[in-house]
DNA sequence: ACCCAGGGGCAAG
DNA sequence: CTTGCCCATGGG
């Protein structure tokens, strides 16, 4: 797509590790590509390459320092999190890690898209309806995430046809939902975070750890805490250990007591461990 | 509060 | 070639 010969902006991003950041599990779209990354932002293709504290990138250096959120004060985040073995491993592996703004629809549906769903096939799912429905951004590609408009003039069967299997009742009824203004994904911006949340839970397949991932990746909720089977376990090993009747709700009330005003940092530091040291064995 | 359908790729056996 | 496992939700 962005040959990285031509002219490449230059900008510092101290506390930052990119390869890190694209491969949390965050976003399903970036590829590898010469001694960088190629993607896109929004309508935006990109190509990013990190060299120490620099990044050398084809877009304009406010929207990729918006995008990474390099304006996140990751040490103080850092001093906030709990001193626990399970923080101090994941910290470890992830420092540098940040927390990604993405375009609000997009990351609804991909997360809608998501559902007991390896990261793998999330990525292939995105890639299929970005070909097939999202705008073309250049000549041959890359392509933009389809707008919630054109996925609701779809047939469920047409959905059905990327692979999304059940998903993709949820996918066409939501983004139902959203091109006729039912839910206001500008709207939610302002709301504080349990009444987002609940507006969120009303979108067809978006129950509360989908809607803490739009919450987390989308509206700069950084306390918001999804808790999917990884972090489970995380939780269930680390603080709940030999304990009998652990239920969700304990595991969310103790998730948002313990971790702190930067919870949502914290899990995914907690997420990016456990499953890059688990994939490893 | 549990129980289970649902869809399909991928890794492990 | 099978089987188990996946960044869940929603309805019973």
């Amino acid at each position: 797509m962005m040959p990285p010969g031509s002219l490449l902006h230059s900008l510092a991003a101290p506390e930052f590790d990119l390869a890190v950041t694209l491969a949390s599990g965050q976003v399903f779209h970036w590829l590898p590509q010469g001694s960088g990354y190629a993607g896109v932002i929004g309508q935006t293709p990109a190509y990013v390459e990190q060299r120490r504290d620099t990044l050398l990138t084809t877009a304009k250096p406010d929207l990729i320092a918006r995008y990474f959120s390099l304006d996140h004060p990751l040490p103080e985040i850092y001093r906030s999190f709990p001193e626990d073995p399970a923080m101090a491993a994941a910290l470890e592996t992830c420092r540098g890690m940040r927390i990604i703004r993405q375009p609000a629809w997009e990351c609804l549906a991909t997360f809608i898209t998501s559902s007991m769903k390896q990261v793998a096939h999330i990525a292939q799912i995105s890639h299929i309806l970005r070909t097939r429905y999202g705008q073309p951004l250049g000549r041959g590609g890359p392509f933009a995430y389809p707008m919630a408009a054109r996925l609701a003039g779809l047939r469920e069967e047409d959905l059905r046809a990327c692979a999304l299997g059940y998903r993709a009742a949820n996918l066409l009824k939501t983004a139902r939902m959203i091109d006729a203004g039912e839910v206001d994904l500008d709207a939610i911006r302002s709301l504080p975070d349990d009444a987002a949340r609940a507006e969120l839970c009303r979108l067809a397949g978006v129950g509360e750890k989908v809607a803490n991932c739009v919450l987390l990746f989308a509206y700069e909720r950084v306390r918001a805490f999804p808790i999917d089977v990884w972090i489970e376990r995380v939780l269930r090993e680390n603080y709940f250990q030999g304990k009998r009747k652990v239920t969700p709700l304990k595991l969310r009330d103790f998730s948002r007591n313990y971790f702190g005003e930067f919870g949502g940092y914290a899990q995914q530091y907690l997420f990016h461990h456990a499953r890059s040291s688990r994939r490893k064995k």
